[in-house]
DNA sequence: ATGACTTGCTCAGCAAGA
């Protein structure tokens, strides 16, 4: 199985290459976000003439989650338990929840489209509910895993964090200055590893960013972030036989910020540390 | 230069992104 996950900036505004590039790569589940739209608005016809069904959830013009695939998406949910609201002026317990995630069963995986709050900047209300939103991502992820090890689980999408130096070459992104480099927010990261997930893509594919500002000659000059991920629990990460980031996707007419990122699946067979060394 | 793109909404200017 293939999976890609990949910030589209707006599903309508780039239907076509978006499904282009689905079928050119041969990508069994897509997950993406930012779709910009309600579910009613999305362009469904355009996927299910190249062989997907797709499941949506947006609430307005902003955020917006969406996972197409070939095969049926079973357990389709829009929040992971826990996961906090935002509201202006009420940003507590009982604020509304933002369509941030999507979770859906396919082909014996759980998969989940995340698109975490941006935090805007170190002193916004946003920076503090993008903290909590990670932690409650933590704290399901350790209790989905502590009751099933074996669940193969991928926690895939737009991070909004360059948990590295090396995952930030943009100079304008500066620890102390802005969001997406903070010690919290890395901190917020690596806990998420901690609780029993990889980064199946970085072993595989040791450079390269997936996000390039609009603005300021920020793609030609390769001065990008590394904030899109794949992230997935021992299961996951035993099946992962490959992986890219699709950095051409970059290029062209009305590209999104942000390029796909993918991993090839091997689920056929037992995990690789169940089976004994007999060659050699 | 308190901006520099791009999108959606609504119709010229704002909100939001990272």
């Amino acid at each position: 199985m293939r999976l890609a996950t990949w910030n589209v900036n707006s599903i309508r505004a780039r239907v076509g290459r978006i499904v282009d590039f689905a079928v050119r790569e041969d990508v069994d589940v897509l997950a993406m976000q930012e779709i910009k739209c309600k579910p009613e608005q999305f362009p469904y016809a355009e996927f299910e003439a190249a062989g997907y069904t797709v499941e949506a959830h947006g609430l307005s013009q902003w955020n917006g989650v969406a996972i197409a695939s070939r095969e049926p998406l079973e357990d389709v949910v829009t929040a992971f338990p826990g996961m906090p609201g935002f509201e202006k002026g009420h940003n507590g317990p009982g604020a509304a929840q933002e369509a941030r995630a999507m979770g859906a069963t396919v082909g014996g995986v759980r998969v989940w489209s995340l698109y975490v709050p941006n935090g805007r900047s170190l002193d916004d209300p946003h920076y503090l509910y993008k903290l909590d939103w990670l932690e409650a991502l933590r704290g399901y992820t350790q209790e989905t895993l502590a009751a099933q090890p074996d669940l193969a689980l991928a926690l895939t999408g737009d991070f909004n964090i360059a948990p590295t130096d090396a995952d930030n070459g943009d100079p304008t992104v500066v620890e102390g200055v802005t969001t997406h480099v903070s010690p919290p927010e890395r901190a917020a990261f690596q806990a998420l590893l901690d609780a029993g997930l990889t980064d199946t893509v970085r072993p595989l594919v040791p450079e390269g960013y997936t996000y390039w500002d609009y603005k300021q000659l920020r793609f030609p000059r390769n001065q990008g972030l590394r904030i899109d991920f794949i992230l997935g629990s021992h299961a996951f990460a035993n099946a992962v036989a490959g992986a890219a980031i699709h950095r051409n996707e970059r290029k062209g007419d009305a590209p999104s910020d942000h390029v796909p990122v993918v991993v090839d699946l091997d689920l056929t067979g037992p995990a690789d540390d169940d089976v004994p060394m007999i060659f050699g």
